[in-house]
DNA sequence: AAATATTTTTAGGCTAGTCTAAATTTATTT
DNA sequence: AAATAAATTTAGACTAGCCTAAAAATATTT
């Protein structure tokens, strides 16, 4: 049984490594988690123990198969439970964070698999973050951020690769929701920055706001 | 900030003062918690350090109102579960206690109370057990013929509607008092009869008789 | 009321997880 | 290739909670 601290370095060793698996530095892990590099340190040496990590000193962490699963076991939870409180307790999409983190360690299979029943099987959250199934496979995914679309593409938002609440209250702003249908009118070149119609409106956006907006066609 | 093992002391010494908020023994929290006496007495100093318990060495525990709210909070968010697991997500009955008790811990208030709303407010959870609303009130308890109650419902005996001496003779027999502590353990539904634990044991009733039998929960 | 039993508390140790400060290793400059 | 900087690990200390064993207080017998 893993405990809630080793849950959360499995998440954030998942989340640095990316898909391509790489080492994740020692530093990388305590800035993610907010925490220092020698407890860090520490840390990494039981989950090495455990199995759960492949680890040599001074060259980094990557999860084992056995790491990996756990991991993705917990961002399945965590998923789930966003979809929970959003389209059936109907949360707000900056209040969901916070108490997913805490519901994502709650341990029981059982409740896991009958919320994805409950739920209709989603395969993404509402950030547009694709949902594990419970063999630990992710649904293909078709979405691509906005600033990969051409001048005159539409599509429509299906969820965002941040989810800071500062950057989810801007959006909010801007009435970009989930589902609002897009079209990009205008790209500028200098900033990489475009022009869009959001629901008829047109608005001006930002290439670091148009790179965390995923958008399928 | 409560932690999660204050919390687990607090909801026992809540469960063990009962309605007259008598003072607890140290004993009965070690049994109650499954722990030890000395781990119970240490604990009890940071509790009331922080002033959510009386305590007078030797003299057993009370809770202060600080406390007692905190551990009708933790009754009421483990019962609101209860009653998400049953029906929500189509558990059974002997699922459901050990997932509640993780989810009590869970800290949100914004969550307790979309989810009761969600659930649409209910008063008893599947056991019968009163749920408290956000202000920490218990609802008031009716009475009700022991007739109508649903599988699972627990209650006390608190009179009868009818006085006929051959009536009170068989209650007798089925060792039914002035409160007795019932449970509904299962419906039959052909003829309305009903099995149920009194005082621990498990006596059958026929409808005729359950209809004038009146429960409190 | 003295002796015995029970309950409760204290003392001292243990693990999980964190921290600061110092030591070590690796990376980058000069 | 030395010197310096940055990253990482180790050492030692801290808190929360738990434990066992012994001491102290209270309750119950005789």
């Amino acid at each position: 049984m893993s405990t809630l601290a080793e849950e959360n370095y499995l998440k954030a060793i998942f989340k640095l490594s990316g898909k391509q698996k790489v080492a994740v530095s020692t530093n990388a892990i305590a800035e993610e988690l907010e925490t220092k590099a020698s407890s860090v340190s520490e840390m990494i040496k039981k989950l090495t123990e455990k199995k759960l990590v492949n680890y040599q000193k001074y060259q980094g962490t990557s999860l084992t198969k056995k790491g990996h699963e756990i991991a993705v076991h917990i961002v399945r939870k965590h998923r789930l439970w966003e979809v929970f409180l959003l389209k059936i307790l109907k949360f707000q999409w900056d209040e969901v964070h916070d108490v997913a983190e805490q519901l994502e360690h709650i341990k029981s299979p059982k409740l896991v698999e009958h919320l994805d029943t409950f739920l209709g099987f989603p395969q993404y959250d509402p950030h547009g973050d694709p949902i594990p199934n419970k063999n630990g496979e992710f649904p293909k995914s078709f979405s691509a951020p906005l600033i990969d679309f051409t001048t005159g593409s539409k599509g429509k938002v299906v969820g965002v690769s941040q989810d800071n609440p500062a950057f989810l209250q801007y959006l909010d702003k801007l009435e970009i929701q989930l589902g609002s249908k897009i079209e990009v009118t205008e790209k500028i070149e200098f900033d990489q920055s475009l022009e869009v119609k959001i629901n008829g409106k047109y608005t001006h956006i930002s290439s670091e706001v148009a790179k965390n907006i995923l958008i399928k066609q």
